[in-house]
DNA sequence: ATTTACTATGTTATCGGTAACATTGTGTAA
DNA sequence: TTACACAATGTTACCGATAACATAGTAAAT
């Protein structure tokens, strides 16, 4: 930059005014330190940018590596956050939430205050996220995408898992399921404990028969619907369907059923909930409900990005809807139709 | 820092030295300005410390986002990464390689002279990476993963693929298969290139026949798993055993046959590449080749760690070892093992 | 002609650290 | 006692940009 200045016979500031967008700059000078610029292979220091900024030009995605990330999930919210960027001096970093150090939200607050990053989105909210509430009191421009936390205060952008659930139990119950079992996401997460309190509000208001054991536990990984779906299919009082909280599960769910020799629909009807890829390359293509991860992803960048901009932190709790989606996994019970 | 240094009654200078590692500095003082820092909340401005010493701190790493991000392949690589990533001032950011403005590495080249990143990991080569060697003039610390590029001058870490489907083919071919076809991966991918010509070459050595359509084309999805599948086993000559060159597409072509009532391993075998977590949880499990992805993520940082650190480019082309493993998608084929 | 009001550019300080060299003080060898 | 080596700290400049204010020059208004 001083070279510029030197070769145009003028000042680094008005190089500088000119680089930055050359507001008050005669156009003859303008063109002449662009001109030097170019022959001189100028590129800015960006470091030295954001210093006097007070910005790192990173925003920090936490997410838990061993739950998300390499899942399609995480995959279609990235490339919702990488869509809004429409500047391209922002970044994403990731941070492991998995991590020690990152429990209590204290190294996260610490790389704050370093300047290690502007802003942070939280994929994938566990219940015990304390440390999102001392994220929010240090003051971070944070938007956390998956469920929505407790406390109001805190900005989010989620999807509406409660009516989704409700949209599968609704469907189950239409086509004259009655007896519907259900393998749950992990405890500690968010998402998985909205799926399941709606399935039993369900059952509770339907007045459904729910034997201890329709209640299975999961880990979201297709092996725990494996094991789901056979303590059920063996189980005495066999459900005539099986709601997995989420694809991966319900595809476990249909291999325990081939296993037992068990058709699907045809015997037992099986759903899931994210609409993964693979949802409709399954046999038989699976009945699910479909989830906005990209527009997800898309809008709480967004949400940060602005707050960021205009130093206002997010807030607002975004709930996008979500869609049943028909395929073939899913049948009238064995039985016929109840009544 | 400036109000540590007056707390103390002594320079920044002391402060920075002993914030730095207190070499030259009296214990007495040194315990001061500790608990002055301390008392103070300091927090290294990490923006300021890399201006003076030219870094930013941060690692890119240039996948496509559509191919990889979302893939257990790449969560294990990145994985990988984090653990090798002893010290915490260096962190991952991510860049979409399909992004136009990446093709030819002029962005990356830019955004590296711009201090955003200190060195490069490039995630899943393609055919045309032209911009790998460009990278490369432009002296950017950059180890590749996936399959080691023509040139041998760029530092990569790869794992046998062409072993790894000689394993399968010598598996197969063992168990009595002479009619193998195979399913390949994006014809722009390395890695499928690579896996597709070893097939051909086991052929070729064994003078096993192959009809024009044992080899079908695939982009490495389920979905295209099944619709070769699909082509295998309905067309004339059907083979008796068969290669997808990776798991998921194994899974597409177990579905295919599943559709046309043909039992997996009787009637057909089929292999995959990659030991994806499925692979053992489908029905049948799958046999596979396992890739080593985590074994790569690390290696390879280290690698660009240590570059990074000592200021010298990477250099050197690594090969993991891969195995084979056993499953129950494989059995002799329906006519008996050919002699 | 003088004031006013900009416009275009220059000055200086600063962001928060570090490098390199300068200075002081202290203990030890000559 | 003097000199020298080394330990502990201070000075100054700089990394590469920008903010805030200052100044010179020019055109329009009076």
């Amino acid at each position: 930059m001083t070279d510029i200045a030197r070769e145009c016979g003028i000042t680094k500031m008005t190089v500088s005014r000119v680089l930055a967008g050359g507001d008050k700059v005669k156009p003859a000078t303008k063109a002449r330190v662009l001109a030097a610029a170019k022959k001189l292979n100028y590129e800015v220091n960006t470091l030295a940018k954001n210093l006097t900024k007070g910005r790192s030009g990173f925003v920090g995605v936490a997410t838990p590596f061993e739950g998300l990330l390499g899942t399609c999930y995480f995959g279609e919210c990235f490339r919702g956050f990488s869509k809004a960027r429409k500047r391209f001096d922002l970044d994403f970093v990731l941070f492991d939430t998995k991590l020690e150090s990152f429990q209590d939200g204290e190294k996260l607050t610490q790389l704050y205050r370093q300047c290690r990053f502007d802003g942070l989105l939280v994929l994938g909210a566990h219940m015990n996220d304390s440390f999102i509430e001392s994220l929010k009191s240090a003051g971070i421009p944070l938007v956390i995408i998956g469920e929505k936390p407790l406390s109001s205060e805190i900005c989010s952008v989620s999807c509406d898992n409660t009516g989704g659930v409700e949209l599968l139990c609704e469907h189950l119950y239409t086509l004259g399921h009655r007896r519907i079992a259900f393998v749950e996401g992990p405890k500690n997460l968010k998402v998985a404990k909205s799926r399941r309190e709606q399935y039993l509000n369900f059952c509770r208001t339907r007045k459904l028969i729910t034997p201890p054991h329709y209640l299975q536990p999961g880990t979201f990984q297709m092996s725990s619907g494996r094991e789901a779906g056979k303590a059920l299919l063996t189980g005495h009082t066999r459900p005539t369907a099986i709601i997995a909280a989420n694809d991966s599960m319900a595809f476990g769910v249909i291999e325990s059923a081939r296993e037992l020799s068990l058709r699907v629909p045809h015997d037992v009807s099986v759903v899931g909930f994210d609409d993964l890829d693979d949802a409709s390359q399954y046999s038989p293509p699976l009945t699910t409900v479909h989830q906005p991860a990209f527009e997800m992803g898309k809008l709480s960048a967004q949400k940060l990005f602005k707050s960021i901009d205009t130093d206002i932190l997010p807030t607002g709790q975004t709930v996008l809807n979500v869609s049943l989606i028909l395929r073939e996994s899913t049948a009238v019970p064995p039985s016929g139709p109840s009544t």
